[in-house]
DNA sequence: CCACGTTATGTTATTATATAACATTGGCAA
DNA sequence: TTGCCAATGTTATATAATAACATAACGTGG
């Protein structure tokens, strides 16, 4: 469980959860206990998890019996729509959101040794990307850059 | 075949196998056959295209023997190592690289109407990410940047 | 030329990821 | 309550990727 950086990681997910059920709630939406379970799941750690691991770790946990695939992907796909969590496809995973109210215009920096990704927004970025959008008279619909390396735990690490 | 933009798209295949064959014979590399006819597949137009359906492609076209998933693999992966294609996880799926003897470092656009994927290099993007990326003390390994959204072409079909 | 090590391709089977199509349930409001 | 609609369940299948091992092609030293 939890990143490479020491935290307090079990705030990470009472806070998501706090800030699904303030958003799902301000926007008419129901935050079902299936919805709740497996976004608590996806906020497990900081490592994005695919949809069958996902699958596996609701069966353990929740006691619930074994859900196929089609139950585990609609229910990712509310949380997507709704902002609450990332898909991640240099992984094919999902990942959680750290600021599900906001623009969601992303850079998702993931570690190749641990897995972790973390997000951080910058307007910089941001504004260079549409820059060079602008120049092709493209339109950005979705944005979430995906950047594969090195954390700076695992390169501390291996030195 | 073609992308949206009308060109001369024969052009962009003879040049892409030229530079192929120049780069692999610079490098030591064998642009066998095999190599040859996917990667000529892979430049049929400027959509990705994905591993299965090269395989198809590949069976009609050189009338070869439809091959086996991994041998199609095995030789997008050479591709790709040596940046003669760009694997896409968006559409898990693979393009050619308009400029295969660079560094790069560059942003895809990838439209979702017409699946057109237009390579940009923008040095601008370039050094947002990384001076993003060295706040986090993360270090970059490898940047494809995909951004989906609407190609000028398809914004101008569809008013 | 041959024997040999290396690289490339072939083959079979399996794993991993994702969706289609239809059935059932549960909340909610007229 | 009845009836709708959203959510979940169920079954089957489509799509993408790899594991493990077998054979063929290439080049190099003898
Ligand atoms: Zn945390
Ligand atoms: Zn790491
Ligand atoms: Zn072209
Ligand atoms: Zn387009």
């Amino acid at each position: 469980m939890s990143s490479s950086k020491h935290h307090d990681h079990k705030r990470c997910v009472t806070s998501a959860l706090e800030n699904a059920a303030a958003i799902c709630s301000s926007r008419g939406l129901r935050l079902t206990p299936l919805r709740r379970q497996i976004l608590e799941l996806v906020w497990h750690s900081h490592r994005p998890l695919g949809a069958y691991s996902l699958m596996e770790m609701l069966a353990e946990h929740s006691g619930r019996k074994l859900v196929a695939p089609p139950t585990v992907y609609r229910t990712l796909d509310f949380l997507v729509e709704h902002g609450l969590i990332h898909r991640v496809h240099t992984l094919n995973a999902f990942v959680g959101c750290s600021h599900p109210a906001g623009p969601h215009s992303d850079v998702l920096f993931i570690c190749r040794e641990c897995q972790t990704a973390s997000e951080v927004h910058s307007p910089q970025v941001y504004k260079a990307i549409h820059i060079c959008a602008a120049e092709q008279q493209f339109k950005v619909v979705q944005q979430m850059l995906e950047v594969v390396g090195i954390c700076a735990g695992c390169a501390a690490r291996k030195p």
